[in-house]
DNA sequence: GGGGGTTGTCGAATCGATTCGACCGGCCTC
DNA sequence: GAGGCCGGTCGAATCGATTCGACAACCCCC
């Protein structure tokens, strides 16, 4: 079997060696011929081209390219706990396609990673051993949350969208709280006095209902907080109701929760923390057989279409979902040039629709 | 200089070869202290652990492990289209949802694809330049997709959800055909007789309209072609009309197209390839002024809880989604360990509800 | 015709880990 | 007391590519 010449790998693939023997040029040629890089003679390259369509080869193996460029071309995507919920959120959704577009523009994959559930549990293995140039927070996140501790150990940059605000990581912030504020202005000016707060879950726990002054004073998502801090800057709300996901369901539990009541004790106004927790608080008043406005006015936040709400037209903070998905991939980019962590900030505009009215007169 | 003792590198972060000069061990059992495979002395692992910790040592490289495994712990997971429309889909997210539950059991990270719109034009880099250890079509495929043809060139195997239906891929069948078919024959026994079709786009060219014999000839989705050649088994549909998205909205405008004509021409009943759409031809309904089952019935399909039709419930052909996940991942890890393409089927099963009832009289 | 520049090719180092085989003591057993 | 086995450690090969520096051949021009 003496010059019987290189033999194509028992296990599996061919690779650029085989490719190069194939074609009797060495490897550094045959990478040369593929990548374009350096000179090649056209002959060479042809020859090398027909080797590697002769042998099956299609391009050079990922892994071996990411481990030598120090780079692999993927992102890392927290969102919120069960995929399922996070992604009922039509909000969640259009910032993840705008997200998943602009970093496809500059050759990054994107990788799901569910966010942990438990605080106390270490995080799923995928945050240790799972390829990532950078990660991104979509939904928010908690400081202490172990994932982020890990990732940071690893050296991985990551940006956050409404936190987890830590050194180190770069953050996408949004005015929740300005915005949130000028909502209730807006109520207010409209006569309200006496507001309800339906909340996103302040912890990753499962609990559900009125936020107790302990449990709000343990911290919460950077969100949750904000968006319930305007609030108070304007007044202080009759009722904080927590909702243990961000889904129309849940939103519908807590509007009935909320607004079933003695009609003297009622709030007169619903201030939500999402516009599918709002959708589900107007659903609610149609439960409880109460008319929107005119006995209970809603304000959702993000200002997404809730287009089976109709003829309703939600009043709502809207988020520039578009620019906030690209100023996001903006500070990945900037973090994978070796740049540092910086921030941004996005501004919400109230859209006033047909869901807020005058104070009902008793 | 001499003596100096192997610095850290200047560029990065430490690797196993600076933690284990740090240590005074040889890489090779400080690589055996972090993995636990093959005997290490107590003291020689707590001195390796010590100097990892001092270093800022994180654990292996995730690539480096991967090239040398020749498996990263990443699949691909192609979704239609556009993100946005894709995840508007209650069904595809439950789906989705319990695949990455399933394969985060066994370690396995998810990437999100884009399906090629164009099927001209080449696919996107990532599915030839990212890390992948299989791929997954979750939402069907073309078999002409040329993304199908790079990832099978690279030699990452193919699971395929109702299509592309290729040699060499997995594929996990659902009875579409059968399925639809009893369904039909349920309204048939109903009494009807004129029964249009809304159907998924046929291809990804953005058409919409009614679906010429010409188009239909072409070939289109495996589940799309399946489901209405189901209706074809039992009858032939007065009207198959083309929607250029799964959503809702598209649904809506489809009903209201095949509606929307004098009383004496109008199908008594509308059978619809998803839930999403069907819950869009209600609205049509509602729209046109139509009652839903006394003047129309209509079908959907997947089983998801469409809340917001209440008080409709909709007749539809329940899949079974967490098995369907479940199987498909069974298929994905089949690969894995090396094992050829295989199949398997999922049966869905007709559940009556409330937009299904005896054809009008005229 | 020789010096300098260009072009094309190659060898070797490198990215960061894992793992096989070899080696060396020390302890047990016959 | 010698041989065998085992626990512990290390060196070197390997995974599949990229890239730098060296080198040979060739062309141009003076």
């Amino acid at each position: 079997m003496v010059g019987g010449g290189p033999a194509r790998r028992a296990s599996g693939r061919a690779t650029l060696s085989d490719v190069a023997a194939a074609a009797g040029v060495s490897a550094s040629t045959a990478s040369l011929a593929f990548s374009g890089a350096g000179p090649v003679a056209t002959a060479t390259r042809e020859r090398v081209l027909a080797a590697a369509a002769a042998l099956g080869y299609a391009g050079p193996d990922p892994t071996a390219v990411s481990l030598r460029r120090g780079r692999c071309g993927v992102v890392g995507v927290v969102v919120g706990e069960r995929l399922r919920d996070a992604f009922r959120d039509p909000y969640v959704v259009a910032f993840l396609d705008g997200l998943v577009d602009e970093l496809a523009g500059a050759g990054l994959a994107i990788l799901l990673l569910p966010m942990t559930r438990d605080l106390g549990a270490p995080p799923a293995d995928q945050y240790r051993t799972a390829p990532m140039d950078a990660a991104v927070f979509a939904t928010g996140g908690l400081p202490g949350d172990p994932a982020l501790a890990v990732l940071t150990g690893r050296g991985v940059p990551v940006v956050s969208v409404e936190g987890p605000d830590v050194p180190g990581a770069s953050v996408v912030r949004v005015d929740d709280r300005a915005g949130t504020a000028e909502a209730v202005r807006h109520l207010v000016g409209l006569g309200h006095r006496d507001v309800a707060v339906v909340t996103f879950q302040w912890r990753l726990d499962g609990t559900e209902g009125p936020l107790s002054a302990r449990r709000r004073a343990g911290g919460g998502f950077t969100d949750t907080v904000n968006r319930l801090d305007g609030v108070h800057d304007v007044l202080v709300p009759s009722l904080v109701w927590e909702c243990r996901s961000n889904t129309a369901e849940r939103g519908r539990e807590a509007g009935r929760r909320v607004l079933d009541v003695p009609a003297d004790r009622r709030p007169t106004a619903v201030v939500a923390q999402s516009d599918v927790l709002a959708a589900g608080v107007v659903q609610a008043c149609a439960d409880l057989g109460l008319r929107v406005p005119q006995d209970v006015s809603v304000v959702g936040f993000d200002g997404v279409s809730v287009p089976w709400l109709a003829p309703h037209v939600l009043t709502t903070l809207v988020q520039p979902v578009a620019d906030k998905a690209r100023l996001t991939a903006e500070l990945v980019l900037a973090r994978l040039t070796g740049e540092g962590p910086s921030e941004t900030t996005v501004h919400v505009r109230l859209r006033p629709g047909t869901t807020t009215g005058p104070v009902p007169t008793r």
